[in-house]
DNA sequence: TTCTTGCTGTTAATCAATTCACAATTGCTT
DNA sequence: AAGCAATTGTGAATTGATTAACAGCAAGAA
């Protein structure tokens, strides 16, 4: 694991891999950085400018390694055990993200969901579907370290109250609340309604 | 609706305005750079320099007039028509957001949900859960024009290839797909896998 | 062998976003 | 009336992200 990678390179660094893990295996086995560029619609040089950060080199002819690069990127960003994750809140989008993580080269391994209504308790996949109101417990007994928050405002302060009472170290945010949560936990905020508005202006001016 | 305003501004112009509508009425009619800062915890300096790009101004003691601002926001960022909202393939998410857009203040409105499963045609609230096969038909019906779209990998280019032929000008994709639509359309991605590797990572380096 | 081609690695330039810092203003106090 | 205190509006500085540009290299063609 690297230390000071800028956070939109690790994000693009997730990104990379898993393209290259969808990537059609034919006989290829290098890529060049334009052509994964293309793939995924970004400048060429943001790829090698990042593969350089994390001190990983192509070469001049065949491009990159693909396995290899795989593999650096893991090294460069995974973390060393298996993080556990839960979705609080969150149906569909979970099951949207959820089959990604059953690969085999994921460090990360979705371990409970949560709902605050209907299922008391019930499997989906492999993952149980717990009620809300058994959260704290399970988190704590499942030592999950990062939670997918989605629930409706008037849930969000007790949740995040319960939260901060385990050993969870990062909290992707949907909610359109700000959480109150001690340093130790890094909070991603993403609101749903901020971004269309914007969307709305930006199909209204642009 | 002013043109040229930086998109990180045009969200947070968005979540300025909600903050107020939130923001206790008491008797304060005012509010300071430093107070909306500090409830929204950015930088004061920030708010100034947003409000100035859509030429409101402050009294120097008093502050910002809370209603005015409002108003002016929405002159700013709202667009003259209400838009319409679908929401794709998104459960419970959608629905912790559907909340502030029954508000009175806001031009957004959501006009529809489809599902990929389960229930062909049920409500939810005043909106109308639909099927996913209905999709196209009711876009065009409804005239809608934002969507959200979180479903799973596998559905994601064919329903993006119906999405194409409505009058759909923006998409706020949650798919790890990249879409492949014409310019017209306004496409902001949000990658859930990446973000919470990246999570990962900065919960395990700083 | 020598030339051409096209790629990587990297520095430099550009562009955008954020924050600093302070002049100007004006109510309030004495 | 004069000085203090607090706030806005904004130019300048800073920080960060992105893109351009090209030297250096090595395979393959001539």
């Amino acid at each position: 694991m690297i230390k000071d990678l800028p956070p939109n390179t690790v994000e693009r660094l997730s990104l990379y891999r898993r393209r290259l893990l969808n990537y059609p295996n034919e006989d290829k086995l290098y890529i060049h950085s334009h052509k994964l560029a293309h793939l995924l619609k970004i400048n060429p040089a943001h790829i090698r400018r990042d593969l350089m950060l994390i001190g990983f080199t192509g070469d001049v002819h065949k491009g990159y390694n693909i396995q290899n690069l795989i593999d650096k990127i893991g090294k460069a960003i995974d973390c060393k055990h298996t993080q556990k994750v839960a979705f609080i809140g969150i149906g569909d989008l979970g099951r949207a993200v959820a089959d990604h993580f059953n690969q085999k080269e994921t460090k990360l391994k979705i371990a409970a969901t949560f709902r605050t209504s209907k299922p008391p308790k019930t499997q989906f996949q492999e993952v149980t579907c717990y009620h809300i109101s058994d959260m704290k417990k399970v988190l704590i007994k499942e030592n999950i370290e990062l939670v997918v928050l989605a629930v409706p405002r008037s849930y969000a302060k007790a949740i995040s109250g319960e939260i901060i009472r385990t050993k969870v170290k990062g909290i992707l945010n949907f909610t359109s609340v700000h959480l109150n949560v001690p340093d130790r936990i890094f909070v991603e905020d993403y609101d749903v309604i901020a971004k269309l508005e914007k969307l709305s202006f930006f199909t209204n001016t642009a």
